[in-house]
DNA sequence: AAAGACATGTAAAACGTTACATGATTGC
DNA sequence: GCAATCATGTAACGTTTTACATGTCTTT
C-alpha cells in the first residue's frame, strides 16, 4: 500500500469514475477540485508511477485516441479500489489551512489601517471570482441531482459557496472597523 | 532577505511585539495562530538561526531568567522590521487550504453514504471543540479593543468564528442531505 | 507564423514534519 | 519518584512545487 499521499487518494478516486490520463488528471484538480485541494504534474506523474508498480492502478487501452501525441490512460484495479475505500472509511482528516491574508491582518498593526484594508480588498476580489464559478457549478449540479455521485459534488460546493459568502460578509465588517479606527 | 519563507515572516511579526524564545514562538503559534497557521521546533529554530545570520534578528538580553534551562529571547532588528512592512504592504497572499473531509466527501459515492455521515460527523465535533476555544478569544479581545493592535487580533478571531459557524450549518445541512438519500 | 493547448516526464530546490537527543525543573 | 513542562537543537524523511526538456496539433 502506499505511504500517506494524498495525491495517490485524489487519483484514485478521480479514476474510480473514469479511465484518464495524467493530463486529464491535472484537468480534474483544476476544475473541480480547485477549491479544496491543489496538484501539480510534478506530483502527479510519479504518483502514476509508482502506483502502477504497486498494482494499484493498471494502463488501460487508449478508448480515444484524440491523435495527438502519446497519451497514457490509467484505470483503477481492485487494489487500488480496496485501497481507496480504506482511505474512505477512516472518518478522520486532517485539512491543512494556511491564511496568508490572516497571518497579514494578524500583524496589520505594525503599519497603517490602509495598508491591512489593501490585503483584505485583494482577498475580496479574489473570492468574489471564484464564488462566481463555484455558482455556475452549483447551478448545473442542483438540477442534475438524480445521479448518484452528484450529491457529493454539490455538497463539496455547497460548502464553498457558502465558506466563500461568509467570507465576503466577513470583508465588509473587517474593512468597516478599520475605516472607523483608521 | 530572506526568501519567501512564511515562517520567517510570522516570527518577525511576534517579535515585532515582544522579544521570544523559540519556545515561546512555538506557543504564540499554537494559541493565538493555530486555526490560520501552524509551525513546528523544526521550523522556527533553523529559521531563527538564518535570520540572526541575516540580520533581521538579534539574541536579547534575556529579561526573564526562568531558572530552567538556558533560553535565548530574541530581539527584531530595524532591517528584521523593514522585511516585515515589505511583506505587509505587499497586498497579495496565498491562502493554502487542503480541506481532506471535503476531499473524501467528493469520492463519498464509491461507498456508502453512513461513510461520509461519519466523516462529517468528525469534523463537526473538531470544529465544536475549535469554536468553544475561539469564543473565548473573542469575549477577552471585545472587552479590550482600546490597545491599538487589538482590532487586529480581534478581526482574526471573528473571521475564524464566522467560518466555523458557517462550517457547522454546513455540517447539519449535508447530514439531511446525506440521511435523505441513503 | 506564432501562440497556445495537448502530453509526458525528470531534476532541483524548498519546505516542513516527525522523531530523536539531551537535560533541568516543577508539580503531584 | 515520576510525569509533565521547559528548552534547544539536529537529522532523516517525505512531499510538493517550479522549472526544464521535448515535441505535436490546432487555432488565429
Amino acid at each position: 500500500m502506499a505511504k500517506d499521499r494524498k495525491i495517490d487518494m485524489v487519483i484514485l478516486g478521480l479514476l474510480s469514475h473514469e479511465n484518464l490520463s495524467g493530463y486529464d488528471i491535472k484537468k480534474r484538480i483544476d476544475n473541480a477540485l480547485s477549491f479544496f485541494w491543489k496538484g501539480s504534474f510534478g506530483s502527479i506523474y510519479p504518483s502514476l508511477s509508482a502506483m502502477e508498480k504497486d498494482g494499484l492502478i493498471r494502463k488501460a487501452e487508449n478508448t480515444e485516441n484524440s491523435g495527438s501525441r502519446e497519451k497514457i490512460c490509467y484505470a483503477i484495479t481492485s487494489d487500488g479500489k480496496k485501497a481507496l475505500i480504506s482511505w474512505l472509511e477512516d472518518a478522520k482528516a486532517v485539512n491543512d489551512l494556511k491564511y496568508e491574508t490572516l497571518l497579514k491582518l494578524f500583524f496589520g498593526g505594525v503599519t497603517d489601517a490602509q495598508t491591512s484594508i489593501n490585503t483584505i480588498t485583494a482577498f475580496e476580489n479574489e473570492i468574489i471570482a471564484a464564488l462566481e464559478v463555484l455558482k455556475m457549478y452549483q447551478a448545473n449540479l442542483s438540477n442534475n441531482l438524480d445521479n448518484k455521485d452528484h450529491i457529493y459534488y454539490y455538497l463539496t460546493v455547497l460548502f464553498g459557496v457558502e465558506t466563500y459568502e461568509g467570507y465576503l460578509r466577513w470583508c465588509k465588517e473587517a474593512k468597516k472597523m478599520l475605516v472607523k479606527q483608521g
